[in-house]
DNA sequence: TACCAGGAGAGCG
DNA sequence: CGCTCTCATGGT
């Protein structure tokens, strides 16, 4: 039964919603009336929450939804990715305190720039800036009736055009020109942010650290959050903050350190544990 | 007001 | 390698 359709229910448990949109892996989604709004590529989208299951609704008919299961990743068996956690008890801990936080499947362009404007901003600042970026040079989108303008997130053909003080416009500060950079090398094709997805994580990191103003941090928020490698690990100073507090007896550890001890402690979905530990000191442990 | 934010790069020893 | 400084700006 190919049904066409504007809204679709999928059945799905463990799904923590509101913590998956809001955790600091995407930046854009608001909630409006128990609903989380929100743009995935070109699609305006509006989710709601149900027990045992998740509501869809878009702007337009859709005749297949494989572009908002892969977003939302509602195929994946979350259980066997927590069973693969170490069992010790600040992972027991964390994953307690979230139980249904997921990692989403972002599109590249969108995750590698918003984490270029990400370095030492607070979420809801970065939330501010990405906003600014996509209602001056995203594309309005179709959205049902009376609801609020809704724009895309700008092609960075679209920035590439643009000049560093209007990035800077948009209170990019000095990441103006790291965006500036990134986008000039996506849209002439130096860099082929499809081809990253092919590669070992080492070599797409690579790719991606040779960008200015992406480091070793930046690099694994896109490989993970975008392109899913699973053992990619951003080492953020919440990451770095709980790490010490729960593994160090609250000692302060190299960074260096730090990576060795997470690259090997916490298994192949390293980087999902990182989100659960993020999440985790953010909200229950803050300072 | 002072401190800090999902960092990175350059300069230094 | 490890440390320090700077970059820009606003939230708490």
């Amino acid at each position: 039964m190919s049904t066409v359709a504007r809204t679709r229910a999928f059945p799905i448990r463990d799904y923590d919603l509101a913590a998956t949109l809001t955790c600091g892996q995407t930046f854009r989604w608001h909630k409006r009336d128990g609903c989380w709004i929100g743009v995935i590529g070109t699609r305006w989208v509006r989710l709601q929450a149900t027990p045992g299951s998740l509501v869809a609704e878009t702007a337009g008919l859709n005749s297949d939804w494989n572009w908002l299961t892969r977003y939302l990743q509602l195929g994946l068996d979350l259980g066997a990715v927590l069973r693969t956690f170490p069992e010790d008890e600040p992972m027991r801990a964390a994953v307690g305190a979230c139980r249904g936080l997921r990692l989403l499947r972002q599109d590249p362009w969108e995750c590698l720039a918003s984490f270029i404007l990400s370095s030492t901003k607070q979420i809801v600042q970065i939330r501010q800036i990405i906003c600014l970026l996509c209602e001056r040079y995203g594309e309005v989108l179709t959205v049902p009736p009376a609801r609020e303008l809704a724009y895309s997130f700008p092609s960075a053909a679209r920035l590439a055009r643009l000049t560093e003080a209007e990035l800077r416009s948009c209170k990019t500060g000095f990441r103006a020109p790291y965006l500036l950079t990134a986008a000039r090398r996506v849209a002439d094709g130096r860099l082929d942010l499809s081809r990253l997805q092919s590669l070992s994580v080492e070599a797409a990191r690579a790719e991606l650290t040779s960008l200015p103003g992406v480091g070793p941090k930046i690099a694994d928020c896109v490989l993970l959050f975008a392109y899913g490698f699973p053992s990619a690990f951003p080492l953020d100073v919440w990451v770095t903050k709980a790490l010490q507090e729960l593994y160090f007896r609250r000692r302060a550890v190299p960074l260096s350190h730090l990576r060795r001890f997470a690259s090997v402690h916490f298994g192949p979905n390293a980087g999902y544990a990182q989100q659960y530990l993020f999440h985790y000191i953010r909200h229950f442990r803050s300072r």
